[in-house]
DNA sequence: TATGAATGAGCCTTCATTCAT
DNA sequence: AATGAATGAAGGCTCATTCAT
């Protein structure tokens, strides 16, 4: 399974790891093709170049990420659970890994402009799912009902954000998953009529 | 007073203008100096480095945002009301000065961690005033009376950074200060019992 | 014979090509490795390196020329009638292939100095042409009887490598073959007693 | 005199003794800018780019050239006597400086086009020189009076210049200068009716 | 013979910072 | 206090060549 692209694989963790430990001002191509025991060059052929290597990686982890919560959405029919799962898996992904959770959350928020906005590309599906659940939330009757979904999307995803880099900067100090319920009871309350 | 070190001013209204025209990476230390009327060398008269720079331009920034926002949460007494003065002036100060906004929101972003972490020091003053609202609001028993203040400070801080954004990444299309009410209660509700 | 060799034929035809229409810079081996429809590591199954195939492709196509002209010349006796062999037969050569007259005219003299001292070996059959042309007419009587050989070559050389380079580069807006005569009447002019 | 832009004319000197001794494609920057006594850097204060260096380099050492060949020429008045002094100059010039005509004859033929077409553009004063010889031998009726000028400019020019690298490739065996009288002899007679 | 994935040496340029004036 | 010319470290990318298959 994973034979298949071998290299391509071995070089976006290995950009994960570098990143991690070296910042993202601190990854070199040199270092990351030495962490993934690659010549410099292997590296373009499997990248057209360093920014490229980013916008994959990202694309890589998020569409895991994102394939994973709206797996577990499906299994519950009512907007609010949904909303739980949602909460609770994005938690639990990201202190699943910490090498990850600081790529994305601190390092690739360095990169500049464009590779930003490629970024907000891949993220558009999960504001998507997002979108998804506020709509189902109106339609059930569980959430008031003329809510403006953009604005409530920018709540709900910026909220997690927040809550998920404050505890990477922390230092993961404190169990993320625990914070679900709380975080989900509110986020319902400020929802509902 | 500090028209006694008007070049330290300049330099820094210099900063702003630069870097909201030509991003974080596209603003070299020459470019400020030019653009401040002084000589490069000059700057480090001023400022230690490049990175302080920017530091202090976040500082005065944001001592003026906090200044203007502390103020006005002190002619209300109740807690919901110094929350909604709060949103609201959050999102007139942005509103009123889209060089900033653009400075503040996305390009000082860029910047290195070690920055980042100067930038939440100075950030924290705000944090605190939002953790007051909240304990005051837990204790004219507006809000639930047992709320997690970090989280929520987080919850707050995270949706309106993320609106905010937003707003500037779509180029200001639309008027944010509109925004308040709606966001004010979902806020209010999300707090309440 | 040269049939049993296919390949070898392929890629230089192919680096023909390729230079005429990529520059020498813009000619990378797996580009003419592309173009001769083999592997790029089968390139060096023929040729030593890169430099090989341009110096053979000079071989082999100036070989041509230099054969073409030799024969042509021994159909006449008298060393002017020659010497107007060679001029024509020369601008004729360069007009009826564009592509090679590009590459050994302008490309090639891109090359390294290794490579031309290379190049000009390969020349050396050409010159000796000259040289027989120059001592004939001498012998009979139809040029001057002191001429410097080698200075009598170079002008000859010289003249009509720089007015078929002038052409190349002005991209033959005009007909090469027709400025024979004229060409032809001044050197052997500056060759008579 | 030369005080003025110092560093400009350290670097352009620095860059004919470095690319005389070390050819084009062993030039780096860094190695011109050692010999220069400054730091890389600094050659960019002065050359937009690397090959903006070798422009300039041609531009001012030819300048002086045809400068040197425009003043000379004026004190004759017949065209025939000006082809001489062309001639012999021209010889002299590069028989004075053998780094320099390493540079311009070999080393600096193997730089890009882009870097050609500029280098021509510089020569093309000296074309001029030429051209206003043949035009006055025509008018003076020393030379024939339907004379193809460009053609007759190829034919001094390539002449000259295949001489010169021939000169400058056998490693200046032999005395240029004296090969002057012959060279505009057969000229001369070429250009005759 | 033929392939083509992998290699890794090599270099131009930028820009934050310094320091002699 | 102010200047601005000079510094020099640092890194992404290309491409000729190799070698396991």
């Amino acid at each position: 399974m994973k034979n298949q692209k071998p290299k391509y694989h071995q070089i976006i963790e290995a950009a994960v790891k570098v990143i991690a430990e070296n910042g993202y001002h601190g990854s070199q191509v040199s270092k990351i093709a030495k962490e993934a025991n690659v010549a410099d060059g292997t590296i373009y052929l499997y990248f057209k170049n360093k920014e490229h290597i980013l916008v994959s990686l990202f694309e890589v982890k998020m569409g895991e990420f994102i394939n994973q919560i709206a797996k577990a959405i499906e299994e519950s029919d009512a907007a609010s659970d949904q909303l739980y799962t949602l909460i609770k898996m994005h938690f639990r992904q990201i202190s699943s890994d910490y090498y990850l959770a600081i790529v994305t959350q601190l390092e690739l928020r360095q990169s500049n402009i464009s590779l930003r906005l490629q970024i907000n590309q891949v993220l558009k599906p999960y504001l998507t799912v997002i979108d998804g659940i506020i709509q189902k939330g109106m339609e059930q009757h569980q959430f008031g009902k003329d809510l403006n979904i953009p604005l409530v999307r920018q709540m709900i995803f910026g909220t997690l954000d927040e809550i998920v880099t404050n505890w990477v900067m922390k230092e993961q100090k404190y169990n993320l998953v625990e914070m679900a319920p709380e975080v989900h009871r509110m986020l319902v309350n400020a929802l509902s009529k």
